[in-house]
RNA sequence: GGCGCGGUAGCUCAGGCGGUUAGAGCGUUGGAUUCAUAACCCAAAGGUCGGGGGUUCAACUCCCCCCCGCGCUACCA
């Protein structure tokens, strides 16, 4: 393997609309910092940056929604994730944001140095603009009636009723969600990303060059999406809040949110390192690792890579460790719901159990496959394992120190194998040493391959070791007629302590302090990189120091502290967000007349047959009796009804839109649904049975 | 529908370029023990390795089909 001089990581920017839940933490901060506080350990140099993404559209609306100015809304949830990363440890070397003026200028030059090779393609094209408003519309902010389903606020990028995307000209009626105006189309001009000139650059690069030592789960979808194939993507929006595209013809256009939020990484480094930052980003000796959830891989394997080599100077990723997702009591997280232990929340209720929640994360961190948070199960993995093993051990070798030595560490030499007691001794530390410096070495082998819940493991079976050693050989019996034995048991047991607290750093760091003083170990923190880079037991604590008196590392969680954590869950569910409960009812469209209501032409028929629709997720396709025909209708129900219980169903469908092919069939109408506030649709029905044919006015 | 990843003990997961009785931790049960936050230590029970075919002397591991979960994608008037 390659030998790099240094090391630049990087955490997911996370999004300024929202709070942190552990999700974002078990996907990606976690893992990170466990990864770094390894590599300082080992004496590595590091930059660790993260920061705030809060560019983007969906700032623009979030702030709209409470009423804020862009600027105040990300200056709101950037201090909230900022204070929640600190207070939770996570030890970047900066948080910094992109709405930062370094960044600006960064993100800016990044563009103009691309744009100056002449390897972006310039493309005008009609899009709509809120002449009121006198700004170009994203697609977000435009509803209309969905051509598919016929939901009346569908947005311009998706109808939310039945999932379909959309783009904004597909709409009927379209409107502005800004003024409630309709928008009109006007020309404009945007920026494209030549991605597909990339191509066989990103075929050789990761589909040959990374195929081993990337993620199977990272490689698989990196190249599925290559595979399809790429296209040019536009890095520029029209809108207000933004990065100004540094051109003299661009006014009003800022740079799209994907493309300048990879580039907050170079700016945070810039500004922590305002000096030498070129050298972690441009020297091929240093190694760039991104840390994300598995929502990001296509865009930090595939575009910003793209991005980094035609801008040109720049080092690529050498890898990209992503997670898949994290669960929650059995279901996905979801803000909009408030299905999530948010992190802010988590460290006012449970202050002093920051460990805790790193150990649980980490044993769980979905490294592999989608993974479950459950109270109970974060209730166990703290009392059986942080408590009964770990904390247990470091407790009983202090209490034994105290009891038999006054809290001084016994004197330390060889221990003559003079009986068959104490032969039984050595034969006991024999094994625990031989178990101990392997499973160290296995520890920090998974460190390196990013194994954070092996590593963890193996951190953990050093405790294990340890209570082992100690059940073998029992001082405390021996105290009675061999303090000599006693003496070296013990002092092989503060060292096994000493190491444990060196080996538990990156997972534990609170843990790690209060081994630390408890060993009253000022003396031992220089061995740190020793521990790390031997890979190995090292001498740690000297004899006859003084410890200090023992303090419990962990404290077991209580039946009543989960169960109100798992109450407030299910109140929250109850309660959905403020923000939720505006969305959940769509405002109203724009008055007509009744001759545009005339023109509908409404009907109830029959359902004669129906069928699932070959290839399609989505539609059924219905033999319907409408009274004056039969006709097949395409309707894109199938996730909410089976073709089974469509049939002799009464429903409501317009019987004059026009048809319409879809899938190689023509659909004569459209079903009318209603949708629920939950997604799911339901069908209209008279509500008792009437004539097929009947009209409905 | 297509593509990617996954489906291994009650739970969380290892493993497998085919080859002895499929592993670990936690949980459960039994034993031992008392230095320790009733914790630790020992032992046992517990799995037709998602289902069905196939290749092979031999498959959990390879091939095909199917089912389930997650993600991307097509369709959704």
């Amino acid at each position: 393997m390659k030998k790099f001089k240094r090391y630049t990581v990087t955490a997911a920017l996370p999004y300024a609309n929202g709070p942190l839940h552990i999700g974002h933490i078990a996907g990606a901060y976690l893992p990170a910092d466990t990864y770094v506080r390894f590599l300082r350990l080992r004496g590595e140099d590091v930059a660790f940056v993260c920061g705030s993404d809060e560019h983007g559209v969906a700032i623009t609306i979030g702030a709209k929604k409470e009423g804020l100015t862009p600027r105040e809304f990300v200056d709101k949830y950037h201090n909230l994730m900022k204070k929640a990363f600190t207070d939770f440890g996570i030890s970047f070397d900066i948080y910094s944001r992109t709405s930062n003026e370094i960044h600006y200028k960064t993100a800016q030059d990044f563009f103009k140095k691309i744009y100056d090779q002449g390897l972006f393609i310039e493309d005008t094209s009609d899009q709509y603009y809120d002449e009121q408003e006198k700004i170009f519309l994203a697609d977000r902010y435009i509803v209309g009636t969905c051509p598919n389903c016929g939901h009346p606020n569908a947005y311009g990028d998706q109808c939310e009723k039945c999932g379909t995307s959309l783009s904004p000209k597909q709409l009927i009626n379209p409107r502005s969600t800004v003024s409630g105006q309709a928008p009109v189309l006007r020309p404009t001009k945007h920026w494209y990303f030549p991605l597909d000139k990339f191509e066989t650059w990103l075929k050789d690069w990761l589909i040959e060059g990374h195929k081993d030592d990337w993620k199977i789960n990272v490689y698989g979808q990196c190249k599925s999406w290559i595979d399809q194939g790429l296209q040019p993507r536009s890095i520029t929006r029209d809108l207000e809040w933004g990065i100004p595209v540094p051109l003299p013809d661009a006014k009003g256009k800022v740079l799209y949110v994907w493309f300048d939020a990879p580039i907050g990484y170079i700016s945070a480094t810039k500004e922590l390192k305002p000096n030498d930052w070129e050298k972690y980003w441009k020297d091929p000796e240093t190694r760039l690792i991104h840390f994300i959830g598995k929502d990001n891989i296509v865009f930090h394997c595939i575009i910003f890579p793209s991005m980094l080599k035609a801008e040109g100077s720049f080092i690529l990723p050498d890898n990209v460790p992503a997670n898949e997702f994290l669960n929650l009591e059995g279901e996905k997280l979801s803000t909009s719901r408030n299905h999530a232990v948010w992190l802010h929340e988590y460290l006012e209720d449970l202050p002093t159990r920051k460990d805790e929640l790193r150990y649980v994360l980490n044993s769980i961190s979905p490294e592999t496959k989608d993974s479950d948070f459950t109270w109970k199960d974060y209730q166990q993995k703290v009392n059986s394992e942080l408590v009964a093993i770990l904390g247990n051990f470091v407790n009983r070798v202090m209490v034994l120190t105290w009891k038999y030595f006054d809290g001084k560490v016994p004197s330390e030499h060889e221990l003559p194998g003079t009986t068959d007691k104490r032969k039984k001794i050595l034969a006991s530390y024999t094994q625990a040493h031989t178990d101990l410096n392997k499973t160290v070495k296995e520890m920090i082998g998974a460190l390196k391959d990013f194994k954070f819940r092996e590593a963890q493991f193996q951190m953990m079976n050093l405790a294990r070791i340890g209570n082992k050693f100690l059940a073998d050989t029992e001082p405390w019996k021996l105290a009675k007629e061999d303090m000599e034995a006693v003496g070296a048991i013990l002092n092989y047991a503060l060292t096994v302590v000493g190491n444990i607290s060196m080996a538990c750093e990156p997972f534990l760091p609170g843990a790690a302090v209060s081994i630390r003083r408890q060993l009253n170990a000022a003396a031992v923190e220089n061995k740190w990189k020793e521990f790390w880079t031997k890979e190995e037991l090292i001498h740690t604590v000297p004899q006859h120091h003084q410890l200090n008196p023992a303090e419990l590392l962990f404290r077991n969680v209580e039946d009543t502290e989960i169960e109100k954590q798992v109450e407030r869950l299910k109140k929250k569910e109850n309660k959905p967000a403020a923000a939720m409960q505006e969305n959940a009812v769509k405002p109203l469209k724009p008055e007509i007349v009744f001759d545009d209501f005339a023109k509908l032409d409404i009907r109830v028929g029959k359902v004669l047959a129906a069928e699932k629709m070959e290839k399609s997720d989505k539609l059924l396709k219905l033999l319907v009796d409408s009274g004056v025909d039969k006709r097949t209708i395409l309707s894109g129900i199938a996730k909410h009804y089976t073709a089974e219980e469509m049939v002799g169903k009464q429903v409501t469908f317009i019987a004059n839109l026009a048809p319409r092919k879809m899938m190689g069939i023509e659909s004569q109408g459209m079903i009318l649904m209603a949708e629920d506030a939950d997604g799911k649709l339901r069908l209209i029905q008279p509500n008792t049975d009437v004539n097929p044919g009947a009209t409905v006015s």
